[in-house]
Order: C-alpha cells, then structure tokens, then sequence
DNA sequence: CTTGACCCTCCCATGATGGGAAGGTCCACA
DNA sequence: TGTGGACCTTCCCATCATGGGAGGGTCAAG
C-alpha cells in the first residue's frame, strides 16, 4: 500500500505520516524498488492508533510511550493508566486556565454597552495597569485572569 | 528607561518588547546616542495593556486591533465588544474540545484496573480501529473525542 | 508516448516564546 | 585611568504539529 492508501485508510495525512516517520514515532517504512514507502495493514493500523491518541490530545512524545506499552503484552496497565492520568490532569489545568479568561471576559463584554460611545469597561480593564495590593498565593502556572 | 527597567515595570520580557516591536505591534522605540532603546511611562502603560491582554489569550492579531481601538477616542464600544465576545466564543470552543478529551480519558482511566495485568481499556479505546457506523452531524472544527 | 496522478526529498512558514553567541556601552569603584 | 560586570544590540536557532510548495522521479491507462 502507498503512502496515499495508507493516509487515507487512517485519516493521517502524508505530510504527518513522513513527519511521523522522522521523528521516530512509527519506524521507516519499507520502500519499493522506486522507493516508494510501503505500509502494511498493520502499519495502518498504527497509524490508526496514533491519529486517535492525537484526537485525545497526547503529545507525540507520550504517543511513542503508549504505542510502546501497546506493543508489549506483557505492559503494566498501571503504566498505561498513569499516562493517561497525567494528560487528564494536563487537561484540566488548561482547561481551568481558559476557563478563568473566558468568565472575566464575559463579565467585562457584559458591562460593556457594544454601542456607539467610547466609554468600554473591556478597554478600562486591560489599561488597568496596577497590580492588585495582596497578591493571592503564588499560581502553579501563569495565572490565566485577575479577579473580579 | 531602558528596555530592561520597563521589561521589569511591564512584566514582558526584553524577549518579547524587541518582538512585539519587530511584528510592529509596538511602534519602533526611540533609541539613544549609543542606539540602546529608550522607553517613557506612555510605552510602559501600552506594554501593559498587551501583558494583560494576552494574559486573557488574546492573539497578537488581536491586541493590534485592540491597541488601535483603545488608542482611538472616538471608538465605538462596540467593536471592543465584538473582539471581546468572539474570543469568548473561540475559548469556549477549544474549552469544550478538550473538555471532550478529557470526559472521554477519565471514563477510560476510570475503566483501567490500573495494575500488574496487561488488558487495558484505554489502550483498547486507541486500537479501536472502526469509526462508528454512524457518524453524527459533521463537528465545526476537529471532532474532540467519540462518544462512548 | 503522453498525460495525469502519484511519489520522493528539501525548504519554508506558522505563533509566541526562550536560549545563546558575538560584540558594543555604561557606570561605579579601585 | 582602567577594568569588571551589568547592561544593551543583532542574529540565529529551537520549540510543536502541521501544511504549502518547488523540483523532480514513477507508474499506469489511454
């Protein structure tokens, strides 16, 4: 099977396939005598494993560390689970960060009366340029909105 | 002041002044004899309004619109506004997305025994390799996570 | 034998950020 | 006056996953 059967047989795309490839998350593919990659179902079949680990959100790094698990039968799940574990934690840290942008922009866009005056509390907002006196306890991450 | 003293009064990195500068967010800061660039407390003030403002994740693009409008007296409140809310609508987006991943991997990781023993369920979620018979309406941007 | 659909490699761009090298400037202190 | 260290400058590189495109080879059907 050709580089393009097997993209379309696991909605990779080439580009990511070859990327894939060169960064050692899937090993190199066999080639013809044209030199043309040659995958195998069960080449697709990663490929397959990979796309819906991106679809989740794994990096390519933790890619490489579940398709190894994937391959050993004799894996721990408990490793398997600790992966997965850690990006939900990822997740929800991100999550909570975009969320805390979202409600103080909601808030502000709500006093904001979105018509023809100048006067806008978004604006007044973002030029406030002094730091609240007491700064709460130091954020794990960068701390994603002030409160209001 | 020079660029370090208002990296530090503006909490954005020398870093990024001279690339905020160089993307012609900011315009070209004045410069001295011996060409070191030299900022007032009216730079400051905009460094800031982008500090803050990408604190809410606002995109560069973004605070270049945001910038002009806050510079322009005459603004309407509701341009500000309109910027305000489709950020809003673009994090609750991504915010839903990977609400998705990580509802779907908890689920999972929730299922995985989590032991010595190989069989592992979110490893079989991965290597699910059909799509389900019947897909749902087609997902505005990247479908997050299957329904399980 | 031509045409069009493939495939190959290599380079570039994205967005926001930091690291670091090589070299110039400034100030305080000996 | 010299010097050391803290600053500043520009330029290049890396990140992460992804796509675009150029320039050129391969293959199969007509």
């Amino acid at each position: 099977m050709n580089i393009g059967q097997a993209s379309k047989s696991s909605g990779v795309s080439t580009k990511m396939i070859r990327y894939y490839e060169s960064v050692g998350l899937i090993s190199p593919a066999d080639r013809t005598d044209s030199n043309y990659r040659s995958f195998s179902e069960r080449d697709v079949n990663e490929l397959r494993f990979i796309k819906r680990s991106r679809n989740l959100g794994f990096s390519v790094e933790e890619i490489t560390h579940l398709l190894s698990l994937w391959r050993d039968r004799s894996r721990p799940s408990r490793e398997v689970k600790a992966i997965a574990k850690k990006h939900v934690e990822d997740l929800d840290g991100r999550i909570a960060e975009m969320q805390a942008m979202a409600d103080t922009l909601r808030h502000l866009a709500h006093c904001c009366a979105g018509d023809d005056r100048p006067d806008c509390p978004i604006l007044a907002d973002l030029s406030h340029n002094a730091e609240p006196a007491e700064p709460r306890a130091k954020p794990t991450r960068r701390a994603a909105a002030r409160a209001w």
